[in-house]
RNA sequence: GACCCUAUCGUCCAGCGGUUAGGACACCGCCCUUUCACGGCGGUAACCGGGGUUCGAAUCCCCGUAGGGUCGCCA
């Protein structure tokens, strides 16, 4: 048997745990007191490459008795949030253990199978960063790949496939009935032994009691997922399969299937599901069940990160913004939950913010104009300076990119469109006051944000008003709404062409 | 129908035989404040039900109930 010759001793990863649990204590204690700055390393560890954060690292050096994850994903056409989830569980225990995380695309459906297909689900990872040590280089599956236990796409491996059904065709543990080949399974109840749920036997159901044998092989010669799940696993030497919960009840099969072939089989580590805010099951169609709601919805990808592996596991001591360093230190199987969880998407709002927050300023611009391009409003007619100044007084307002167009747009739409609340507040006695606003501005030397202050103090005096009756009609007529950046500021970086302009299609109203 | 998993505030998590059941999001007050946020302070809010075991149960066992998953020539 090939089988036991390809599989790989499963044990080698757990020094490695032991090394990284023993410093984990003592490097959060240090992150708790710096909040800031390591926040600001996940971003950067998000944005880069696969490279930043494997090949540099001395820890990943190829070890053949180290852990071997893999995400195993089906070209479906979408990026399922709890798929998303399941690959990162992996990643960051291969990350973890210093192991090698591998990427294999299940495309046996060919009715659904296509390159768009397979990038959605490449770009996806790499939108997160998760970089995969083995696995596809491109969505084509005859293309580029790394690792040396390929091919990585379901597709290229039929002959693999055929030997495994001829070596238990040969010995009796499978046979054929109406063209298709069905295995023996065993009518005794099956040990699960798992990582996350325990110990598990699993009896046969009625329908299995009447007939506990299943097809391996199609009439049409095309093998069945679990048994290609099986053998991909068997030979690409896969230690331990971690995966969703709905895997559970058919991993008695998998388990025969691995004796089958002589071989222990992995180590199991079935992870709960993510339902809806109701509870429901998260279908395809439900808002935020694609990873591509995220993309497209002005979320970073390290507070999705972040807040995914949230989802199902936590860090002892209850921190919950977490660097991902640190995330790759304490991430570890046995303080997986076992019961689902519901997706919070306000939660996740939150610590979007948080990130947005704290990220580098050029990483903000990064993601700022790249939201407000989709929204429609082109940066690039302005210069550099001016949007950087724009977007400065915009950080740490926000919990999500989205919100940026109508919270900031105004920098870069001229005239402004005011709203509705805008109208009715401009009221004749507010354009008396906002007229002698615009004419103290107008005698500006330095359009400061503290001169624009001091005028508007002053102003408000000489009218014997407080400074808020002149604050909000100032505040409509530069950016049309109730509310949005410090006033001052955002008249300094306006400058006094724009802001008497303004004013002045404000009074005209 | 059978089999498997699960069950602490509305939600995500702590808890692992003895706690005033803790934190976070959300929500409600107050403070800060030119708006909106941030931040600070305070508050509302939970052990699914019933039996055991034990001096003592949110923690262990059993039964119910509820939710989820699985029983395909889908993946």
């Amino acid at each position: 048997m090939t089988g036991s010759a390809a599989f790989t001793p499963q044990e080698g990863g757990h020094g490695r745990e032991l090394q990284w649990l023993g410093t984990a204590p003592c490097a959060s204690r240090l992150l708790r007191r710096e909040r800031r700055a390591p926040l600001a390393l996940v971003s950067h560890a998000a944005l880069c490459s696969a490279d930043d954060l494997s090949d540099d690292d001395p820890t990943r050096t190829p070890n053949p008795m180290s852990v071997r994850v893999r995400f195993a994903p089906s070209p479906t056409g979408y990026l399922h949030i709890g798929g998303a989830r399941t690959a990162l569980f992996n990643w960051l225990y291969a990350r973890h253990t210093g192991g090698t995380f591998i990427l294999r695309v299940e495309d046996t459906d060919a009715a659904r199978n296509s390159q768009e297909a397979v990038n959605v689900i490449l770009d996806g990872l790499r939108w997160l960063g998760m970089d995969w040590d083995e696995g596809p280089l491109t969505a084509d599956a005859t293309g580029p790949s790394k690792g040396d236990r390929g091919p990585y796409f379901q597709s290229q491996r039929k002959e693999n496939y055929a030997r495994r059904v001829e070596a238990l065709l040969s010995r009796g543990l499978a046979y054929e009935k109406d063209g298709a080949v069905r295995f023996r399974m065993t009518r005794e109840p099956v040990l699960i032994r798992d990582l996350v749920v325990g110990d598990v036997t699993r009896a046969l159901t009625d329908r299995e009691e009447a007939d506990p044998d299943f097809v391996i092989m199609r009439s049409d010669g095309s093998p069945v997922f679990h048994f290609v799940n099986v053998v991909d696993d068997l030979e690409m030497g896969i230690t331990h399969v971690i995966r969703g919960e709905d895997h559970l009840s058919n991993t008695s099969k998998h388990v025969a299937l691995f004796q089958a072939f002589g071989v222990e089989p992995p180590k199991y580590a079935h992870i709960p599901l993510i339902l809806n805010a109701d509870g429901s099951k998260m279908s395809k169609r439900d808002d935020g069940a694609a990873l591509a709601y995220y993309t497209e919805n002005g979320y970073a990808p390290e507070a999705v990160l972040n807040y995914l592996c949230l989802l199902g596991w936590s860090p002892k001591d209850g921190r919950e913004v977490i660097p991902l360093k640190q995330l790759i230190a304490d991430f570890d199987l046995p303080q997986i939950l076992r019961h689902n969880a519901r997706f919070d998407h306000e939660k996740l709002k939150w610590m979007n913010g948080e990130y947005l927050r704290a990220m580098p300023a050029d990483r903000f611009y990064e993601l700022s104009v790249h939201t407000l391009a989709r929204a429609g409003v082109d940066t690039n007619r302005f210069p550099t300076a001016y949007v950087k100044a724009a977007l400065d007084t915009c950080m740490g307002k926000l919990r999500i990119l989205t919100e940026l167009p109508a919270y900031g747009g105004f920098y870069f739409t001229d005239p402004v469109a005011l709203d509705a609340e805008a109208k009715a507040a401009l009221t004749p006695e507010a354009r008396e006051r906002l007229k002698k606003l615009r004419d103290a501005y107008a005698g500006l030397a330095e359009f400061s944000a503290a001169n624009l202050e001091a005028a508007l103090k002053e102003t408000a005096k000489s009218l014997g008003v407080k400074n808020g009756v002149l604050v909000h009609p100032a505040r409509f007529a530069c950016t049309g709404r109730p509310s949005g950046p410090s006033l001052y500021h955002l008249m300094e970086v306006l400058g006094q062409d724009r802001v008497l302009a303004r004013m002045d299609a404000a009074l005209a109203v």
